[in-house]
DNA sequence: TAATCTACTTAACAGTGTTAATCAAATTGG
DNA sequence: CCAATTTGATTAACACTGTTAAGTAGATTA
């Protein structure tokens, strides 16, 4: 690699990496405020000139860090696939035994539904088509989290706990109980409180995993 | 009742008869262009000014009909809880057996759900806020419709074919089995087609009427 | 110092839901 | 039969929205 001799040479480095530098912060406050209108105001009233008011910035702005509103939105939700899947590898790691760890699963499932339910709303109800936009670089698709998932059915089809059978329709199966009961909470809240969704949490899991255990 | 005597009066009463039929009549237009508007566009792409010029209207016209926007789509909502409602029926009354009875609820859950995304998308994931909407008659609230699961759960556990044990809660667990894999399919068709969705009705309706059943 | 480039702004377009003012035609009363 | 009024619809306008094009200070470069 070869180093800037001159001043001239370095101070131009130096200049031009600040400047990278206070654009990378200035679309980090971008996605911070509209991360916090979207908790606040939800996903409808949810616009550009609001996002932009918010850092006192005009609203075309934003149209120089993102190419659209949809990718300014897909970058939160990009974050929060992030913190699900960490979420859900975490649980995954904290147990070895395959039904202890499809329960600590299913039940991290829930508590990020609970804690995150604008954001579970886009990803899994109102904007899952971002799941199939190709992200930027070639990492892992967001997809991939629920690997974390058939790999413990898995786990427990091979140890003999679960019935044998196809790995992706009972993964699918207990994706779809756990779906239901979250996004029933997150689509009407006054009728399925979150109190509900608590104590009703461990007896979907009871049934899912009931469900798939190897009949005796 | 008195008869209307003179020939103005007769007429006055017909001609006021023939505006009241008139105004049903556009009213009525208005929601089936809206309807087929909702099918054809989604929600989203689905705007007053759209169906105005789908009926040959000015667009404010729809205001003489509607309050706003949401009282006309909560219009089409509401006729699609009618169908719901009377499917699940239906359903329920083609047998006695309470086991037989909660499959073939099921089964016309996931039926509406596949023949009906757009209303179904509506009326449990989007805009389910309208389920705590008053009724302008003193009808039986939309809600109403699902009695007919309780009830057959009821029957079951009366029966003794259910472990006995929380109506309301057992009712709720099989709601979101259902409900679960119904949204995923509308969510996110291209990961969860429709395909798999028929092939994993079952399964679904074994584990959740399984995980119900009594145990022996 | 002059030219260029960068980050940002204002102006504008096409669309939305919605309200107020208007207008013609039908209905009514004398 | 004519005047007053009500009815059903319209156009104009407002306040929004996402988005594009043109313009503008200020830093950077040659």
């Amino acid at each position: 690699m070869i180093e800037p001799v001159t001043i001239a040479e370095r101070v131009r480095k130096g200049s031009s990496q600040r400047r990278e530098q206070e654009k990378e912060n200035l679309r980090r406050a971008i996605m911070d405020a509209a991360g916090e209108l979207l908790l606040a105001q939800g996903y409808d009233g949810f616009s550009l000139r609001q996002v932009a008011e918010r850092i006192g910035y005009s609203a075309t702005t934003i149209y120089l860090y993102f190419k659209d509103k949809d990718e300014l939105v897909f970058s939160l939700i990009d974050e929060a696939w992030d913190r699900f899947g960490r979420e859900l590898e975490q649980a995954a790691a904290s147990i070895a035994d395959p039904i202890a760890q499809l329960r600590v699963i299913g039940r991290a499932y829930f508590n990020f539904g609970l804690n995150n339910p604008v954001y579970y709303q886009l990803m899994f109800m109102q904007r899952s088509d971002f799941l199939f936009c190709a992200k930027p670089d070639e990492e892992l698709p967001r997809i991939a989290s629920f690997v974390v998932l058939t790999n413990a059915v898995q786990a427990g089809i091979e140890a003999g706990v679960l019935k044998p059978g196809d790995v992706q329709a009972y993964s699918l199966t207990a994706w779809s109980l756990v779906h239901g009961l979250v996004s029933l909470w997150i689509s009407m809240p006054q009728l399925i409180t979150e109190g509900i969704v608590r104590d009703n949490m461990d007896t979907i899991l009871d049934v899912a995993i009931g469900g798939l255990l190897l009949q005796k």
